[in-house]
RNA sequence: GGGCCGUUAGCUCAGCUGGUAGAGCAGCAGACUCUUAAUCUGCGGGUCGAAGGUUCGAUCCCUUCACGGCUCACCA
């Protein structure tokens, strides 16, 4: 039995919902602006523990809520014309025009950008569009059920409110049916169907039929604890924001026990995620989010699953872009070794390396260990030859063998080696190799102009047939045999291979490089 | 004011349902005629924040306290 925290909240819901022919898993957010990674780890949280179910057996409704009916509060910082854009706050985000205009919606742009990224990390949940089934009226009997009991939703609400609510507050809003706006004011109710709002803006009144229109809406602390009842929701995590005492699943629990007589979903709190290694902040407001996307630019699918999977949820931890990168796919390799068996360490531990292997695979896991191409080694692999991918590839010994499935993993992590070393990478981290059509040679000293005539020499002979360290040990040769320090022929070598004084073991380098590519820039000195 | 979460080797942290603590980095010693945060080998007794309690036995459970962080009470 696995004693990772998916497994162990899917047995909880098990535990506390009872047997049931199906759970039902649910995650959400207002798209209203660019969903960042922040965002990204409730979702994968709730993925994770919908696995963990389904492994187990269970038929599992994973459902994913854009909560679009949502209003459109403040013009996003990416919005370029900001004054036509103005014109439309306070509407439901779901009628503001995309500012791209790619989308019938900036909610639905937001939510096609995120729906699109999901997949490619192997989540596929079934989407709800709160605008549509609000405006579709599925809501009516909940927004009826909330006006029936508006003091005690007022009354519970309360116990958390340093000042209370007035007398005359409704547990419903609406969007004017002249303005769009929800810019209005509750003045009556029939005690069944009838609505009768004041529109603030346009000064007229109007009333409407909760089973016929969608303009209603249930504010965020109503409507979350409505949905648990009528989806029917066994477990939904949320961040520690909503988790305090007197927060929004607080009090959510409370009202759908009290009003909707439904119970509370299982859940659990995450903690936020941050940022290392990079500008931007976590903050949909600023223009500068990190997105899905951003990440997935250096990160292969597998290897951001393996950051969520193999970390508590209950912990902050950080997305590093800097040097970490490296640790990171190092460590995801060292999981896949541990899952294939080629690497033992203690069976407790190789247990839950092989569980947070599992779940971090899109797919099916492999048949069987995959060729692994250290990431470091395939960011040289890729520098010498320019960020193509294909030459560069084509360097890896074995390559030309590899199925497409692992094709395809090679070239998605290659390119996320390139993107990190162009985006990220320290400059010292970075060479470009010298073109000898466009560089001038560089002046030498006659013993250096020697050991360089001995490399030839050495190059002339090939290196296929020779180690990397034997290599590097004809180098200290040639060094000692025209009289110079190892150390100044090195960075000799280097300045004259890519014009900086350090770079890659040049053993290994040299024989990727190739003679030929090397003896054309040799041939010159 | 309420709630939640931390406090474990110099640093960053594992230790998930109790049996007297582990890993990476740093450090030290040795090897490598070198250079990717260089590589290899060896070296880890730290009152597990403090004090009580439960237990045959607690870093892991309970209580209290200290320090640090987050969060709620306006909106989603």
């Amino acid at each position: 039995m696995s004693s990772h925290w998916a497994d162990i909240n899917a047995d909880k819901i098990v535990r506390e919902k009872g047997e049931k022919d199906r759970y039902t898993c649910a995650s959400g957010i207002t798209p209203s602006g660019t969903v960042h990674v922040g965002n990204f780890r409730e979702i994968i949280s709730v993925d994770l523990v919908v696995r963990a179910l389904r492994e187990k057996g269970h038929e599992v409704r994973f459902l994913y809520s854009w909560d679009d009916y949502d209003v459109f509060r403040k013009v996003p910082a990416t919005v370029t014309d900001r004054e036509r854009f103005e014109e439309y706050l306070r509407w439901p985000i779901t009628l503001v025009p995309d500012p791209e205009e790619t989308y019938e919606s900036f909610a639905r742009a937001n939510e096609a950008e995120l729906e699109g990224q999901l997949e490619r990390v192997g989540i596929t949940p079934e989407y709800i569009y709160q605008a549509t089934q609000y405006r579709a009226s599925t809501y009516a009997r909940g927004i009826r059920t909330a006006l029936e009991k508006r003091d005690r939703i007022r009354e519970i609400l309360n116990r958390f409110r340093t000042s209370p609510l007035p007398d005359e507050w409704w547990p419903v809003s609406v969007f004017s049916r002249f303005t769009n706006r929800d810019t209005t004011r509750i003045v009556g109710w029939d005690g069944e169907w009838g609505l009768t709002y004041f529109c603030e803006e346009s000064g007229q009144e109007d009333t409407i039929d909760l089973r016929e229109t969608g303009f209603a809406k249930l504010p965020w602390r109503i409507d979350w604890p409505m949905r648990w009842a009528w989806e029917q929701v066994d477990f939904e995590p949320a961040g520690k924001d909503h988790h305090s005492e007197g927060g929004s699943f607080d009090t959510a629990r409370h009202v759908v026990r009290e009003v909707f007589d439904w119970e509370p979903p299982v859940t659990f709190q995450y903690d936020f995620i941050s940022i290392k290694g990079r500008g931007g902040k976590m903050s949909s407001s600023s223009g500068e989010v990190i997105s899905l996307r951003d990440v997935l630019e250096v990160y292969q699918p597998e290897v951001l699953r393996y950051l969520f999977a193999g970390t508590r949820p209950n912990s902050e931890f950080a997305i590093s872009f800097d040097l970490d990168v490296i640790k990171i796919y190092e460590d995801y390799d060292k999981c896949e070794r541990i899952y294939f068996g080629q690497e033992t360490v203690n069976e407790k531990r190789a247990a839950k390396e092989r569980r947070i292997y599992e779940l971090s695979q899109v797919d099916a896991p492999p048949a069987a260990l995959p060729a692994q191409i250290p990431f470091r080694h395939l960011c040289n692999l890729l520098l010498i030859h320019d960020g193509t991918i294909d030459a560069a590839l084509a360097d890896m010994p074995g390559y030309t063998e590899f199925d497409d499935e692992l094709k395809r993993r090679a070239r998605e992590r290659a390119a996320c080696a390139w993107n990190w070393v162009q985006e990220f990478a320290p400059d010292d981290f970075r060479f470009h190799v010298v073109d000898p059509e466009t560089t001038e040679p560089r002046s030498l000293s006659d013993a250096e102009r020697t050991a360089v005539a001995g490399l030839r020499k050495m190059l002339a002979a090939g290196l296929d047939d020779r180690s990397d360290k034997d290599v590097q040990n004809g180098i200290y040769d040639i060094a000692r045999d025209a009289g110079l320090e190892p150390k100044d022929l090195f960075r000799t070598l280097y300045l004259i291979l890519v014009n900086q004084e350090r770079g890659p073991r040049l053993g290994g380098f040299l024989k990727t490089l190739g003679a030929p590519r090397v003896l054309r820039i040799l041939e010159r000195y």
